[in-house]
DNA sequence: ACCTGAACACCGTTCAAGT
DNA sequence: ACCTGAACACCGTTCAAGT
């Protein structure tokens, strides 16, 4: 990864590439065109397809740059340790490069940085004491929740954003709604955060039996 | 909802509605424009801001025709089967409406229809015998993992497909890759489908001390 | 009241042309 | 070799005007 360190730096694939990582941290995944882009590198909007057929190689390239930023926990202590510290990075480096979630649900995993983050999952999934198979079934249901959790829930929901669930579900029609009358309470605190996830890594990693 | 039956019928917002959610049950999110639904509507593109303020108004109302469509399972058996149950008409119903899983993200869970549809969950929770403090969190990662799945899996893969990942992963070098080398065989049936759902329900609910 | 064309500020990408 | 403006076929939305 080259530094475009001067305005008028040499262009390369790779300093595109995380230029548009930049823009996608910052501003979002709309954010990110083509002519805006090539204007934030002083360049013309057709430079860009040297570099890249169309967009959706650029978009590529984008996930490959964000993916070399998943910093990997320590290989310290018990399986279930390790399990758990494994999904709060995976979490956090998600939470750092959001854009992430979105690009993904078409692109397989099969790109070298991305297999390297999921040879780490198995490896600790296989020494905890799974079966291949089931190993590979468990990485792919830890996969699905770690994703889902960024992509559907709060990152770190506010207390006020936490009383006003909590609040208009207690508003509700007890009569219609009394289920969601009951949890009112608890629905502030599972709406998101660390927490709520850590809540849930938990209760897979008892479920896989990995105590 | 009124049919839009005729060719001239006279508009309605639920009728632009589910016209909007057929055409992007049909052709994907991408393809719903203003200016194409007009199209089809026969009418001018202007015509619908009579009816939504903007597009995400009109997309407001697609998700509310979309959850319309929820099929709740019957209410029979014990707790862990009834689970089991909506998390299958959970995914099934997103199946049907891909949209659903990217029109999330932003959106809150608090209108009237997704209401009802939270209610059954949390109830067969409660049946099951979790403090209603428990039920609130349980709910939200059975939500973060259904939403996840469909996000994020295949729906159902191909044995090709999994032939093919399973292959990729078998010749990845075994010296850099020995976990994924051992989990190349299991990787296949991982991939998605209902199996891998199912699989990943189960161990939540196992997590869960709902047997 | 209900509908709409023109216009504005955007897109991604092709093509032919500049140096 | 490397870069690019003009053009084409699209967007969402404002505005002023039609019936």
């Amino acid at each position: 990864v080259t530094a475009p360190a001067g305005r008028r730096a040499r262009l390369t694939a790779d300093g595109i590439a995380s230029s548009a990582l930049r823009l996608v941290d910052e501003e979002g995944l709309e954010a990110l065109s083509m002519r805006r882009l090539a204007d934030d590198l002083g360049v013309g909007t057709m430079t860009l397809y040297g570099y890249f057929r169309n967009k959706d190689e650029l978009l590529d390239a984008v996930v490959d740059a964000a993916t070399q930023d998943f910093e990997p926990p320590a290989r310290r202590g018990n399986p279930r340790t390790r399990l758990v510290a494994y999904a709060r990075a995976a979490r956090e480096w998600l939470l750092r490069h959001p854009a992430l979630v979105q690009l993904r649900g078409r692109e397989p995993i099969l790109r070298p940085a991305a297999l390297r983050i999921t040879e780490l999952g198995i490896e600790a999934l296989l020494d905890a004491g799974l079966e291949p198979a089931e190993a590979a079934r468990a990485f792919r249901v830890l996969f699905v929740y770690t994703f889902g959790a960024v992509a559907f829930s709060a990152a770190e929901p506010g207390e006020d954003e936490r009383r006003a669930v909590t609040a208009a579900m207690r508003a509700l029609p007890a009569a219609e709604f009394p289920a969601l009358g009951r949890a009112a309470e608890g629905a502030g605190a599972a709406l998101g955060g660390a927490e709520q996830f850590d809540y849930g890594v938990g209760r897979l990693l008892d479920g896989f039996g990995i105590r």
